[in-house]
DNA sequence: ACCGTTCGCTAACACCGTTCACTGCTGACC
DNA sequence: GGTCAGCAGTGAACGGTGTTAGCGAACGGT
C-alpha cells in the first residue's frame, strides 16, 4: 500500500521489518498448528528460536501482535476474494457475488483456526474500536472494512446495473432509516436506503451461515453444510434478482 | 427432571449436591463479573472461600465445570423462552414464535457474558460431541437440543396448523435431502423435508442476526440493531406466512 | 469406638503474559 | 579508526493460570 518513502530504509530498518514479518508468519503457523488458544507469545518465540521478551521489541503486547495478525489475515482473505471476483467470467456482478460468497465459505472451512481468530467471539475486543488507544482506527478495523467492502460493492453494482426490488424508504422503521443513513454517509457512493437494508439482510444470511457452519452450530442438523449453503446462495440470488446467473459449484 | 430415586439421598449426598450447585452459581457470577476469560477456577474458588484444587472433588476439570454451567444456562434460557411462549395471547404458533424470537434476542443482549459462553466460538469444543469421553451425549448437548427444539416445534406447529409454502422435496439437492432426512428421523414428529429446509433457513437468519449483534459484527453499520432485528422478524413472518400476526414490540 | 470415605488444604509443576536489568553487537559520528 | 549511543536479545523474576500429589481432619455407618 503506502510505500512512498521507499528508499530511506536503513539496513537496520529492513532487518527489523523482516523480523516483524517473520514473527507474524510464525504466529500464524502456531495459530494453525495449536489453535487460537495455543497462540502464545512463548510458543511463537520458541518456534523461531527466540525468547518471549524479545518479541516486546516489536509488539507492545500479545494483543498487539494478534491485532496485526488479524489485519494480515483480513487482507489475505480480501485478496483471495478480489482475485476470484476479477477472474469471474462473465464478469457480471451477480455471478461475481456468487463466486465471492463461495470463496468466502471455502476460505473459512479450509482455514478454520484463522477464521476463528477473525470472526470468533474472541475477536470481539479486537474488532472493537476505541479502547484507551485513542480513537484512531487500528489495523484490524481498516482491514475489516476493506473485506466487507467487497460484498457491499458487488451488491451495490448489482443494484445500479440491473436493479432488484427494495423496500420503499418510507416503509423502513425511522430508527432503522436513520442508522442506515448514517452508515450510507460513510460509504463512497450513496445508495437508496432500501438497498442498504437488503444488503444487510443478505449479509446476515451469508455471514451467519458461514459462521454457524464453521463454529459447529449447524452440526445438530447437518454434517456437511455445503448443500444448504448452495441453497441459501440460490435464495439470495432470488432476493437480488440474479437467480439466472446461478451456476452450480465446479467440483 | 429425573428425580425418581427421590429419597435415598444421604445427608452427605445432599450436602454435596448443594456444594455443586453453589460452585456453578459462583462460576456464573464470576462469569458475569469477569467475562468469559475471567472464568478461572481459582477465581471461583476464591469467591466462595475455597481453594482451586478443592473444586476437583466436584468437577473433573475446568472444562467439565464450564460444560455444566453451559448446560444450566441453556436450561435457564429455554425456561424463559417456554414461559414467554406459554404466556402468549393469543397462543397461536406464529405469534408465539415472534415473542420467543424477541425473548431470545433480549436474553442475549442482557446476558452478554452468558451468551458468549453458550454461542461464542469458545463453545465450539463444548458443543462438539464425542471427544475421548465416549460418545454418550454430554449435558450441554441435550440442553442445547431442548433449546433448539422450542423453535423447531413452533415452526412445525405453524406448518401443521396453518401451512406455509415449502419447496418440493424433489427440488432439494439430493445431498441436502439425505441430511434433512437423517435429521428428521431423530425428531419426535416427521415433517416434510421442505419444512425442515425452511426452518433451517429461518434459524440461520434469526440465530445469525442475534450472534452478529451481540458479538459486535454488525456495529460497522448499526449501533442499535433492534430495528433491523424487527425488520428481519417481519421478513421471517412473510416466509412462514404469519405476517398478519406481527405486532410491534411492547416497549 | 472404630474405620473407611470424603473433603479441603498446602506444595509443587508447567505454562502463560509481562517487566526489569543486563549483555553483546552494530551503526553513526568525530 | 576509536568511541559511544542505541538496539536486539537474554535470563531472572512476578503474579497469574490449570492440574496433580500427598496429608490431615472431619464425617457416616457399623
Amino acid at each position: 500500500m503506502n510505500e512512498l518513502p521507499a528508499e530511506p530504509l536503513s539496513r537496520r530498518d529492513r532487518q527489523r521489518a523482516d523480523t516483524v514479518r517473520e514473527i507474524k508468519e510464525t504466529a500464524r503457523t502456531v495459530l494453525v498448528e495449536q489453535g487460537v488458544d495455543g497462540l502464545a507469545l512463548r510458543a511463537v518465540a520458541r518456534q523461531m528460536g527466540m525468547t518471549a521478551p524479545a518479541l516486546y521489541r516489536y509488539f507492545d503486547s500479545r494483543e498487539d501482535l494478534v491485532e496485526h495478525v488479524v489485519a494480515d489475515l483480513y487482507d489475505e482473505l480480501t485478496d483471495v476474494l478480489e482475485a476470484v471476483r476479477d477472474a469471474a467470467d462473465p464478469p457480471s456482478p451477480g455471478y461475481q457475488l456468487l463466486l465471492v460468497a463461495r470463496a468466502f465459505r471455502r476460505w473459512a472451512t479450509t482455514h478454520h483456526a484463522e477464521f476463528g481468530l477473525l470472526f470468533g467471539s474472541a475477536a470481539e475486543r479486537v474488532i472493537e474500536p476505541g479502547k484507551l488507544h485513542g480513537d484512531g482506527e487500528r489495523p484490524p478495523q481498516v482491514a475489516g472494512r476493506r473485506f466487507g467492502g467487497v460484498f457491499a460493492e458487488l451488491v451495490g453494482r448489482i443494484y445500479l446495473e440491473q436493479g432488484f426490488p427494495v423496500p420503499d424508504e418510507d416503509d423502513l422503521d425511522p430508527a432503522l432509516r436513520d442508522q442506515l443513513q448514517a452508515w450510507c454517509a460513510k460509504l463512497p457512493v450513496a445508495l437508496p436506503l432500501g438497498v442498504m437494508s437488503v444488503f444487510l439482510s443478505c449479509w446476515i444470511r451469508l455471514y451467519g451461515m458461514v459462521c454457524m457452519e464453521v463454529f459447529g452450530h449447524l452440526r445438530f442438523a447437518l454434517d456437511d453444510a455445503e448443500p444448504m449453503f448452495e441453497a441459501e446462495l440460490r435464495a439470495l440470488g432470488v432476493v437480488l434478482d440474479v437467480a439466472g446467473e446461478y451456476r452450480p459449484p465446479a467440483t
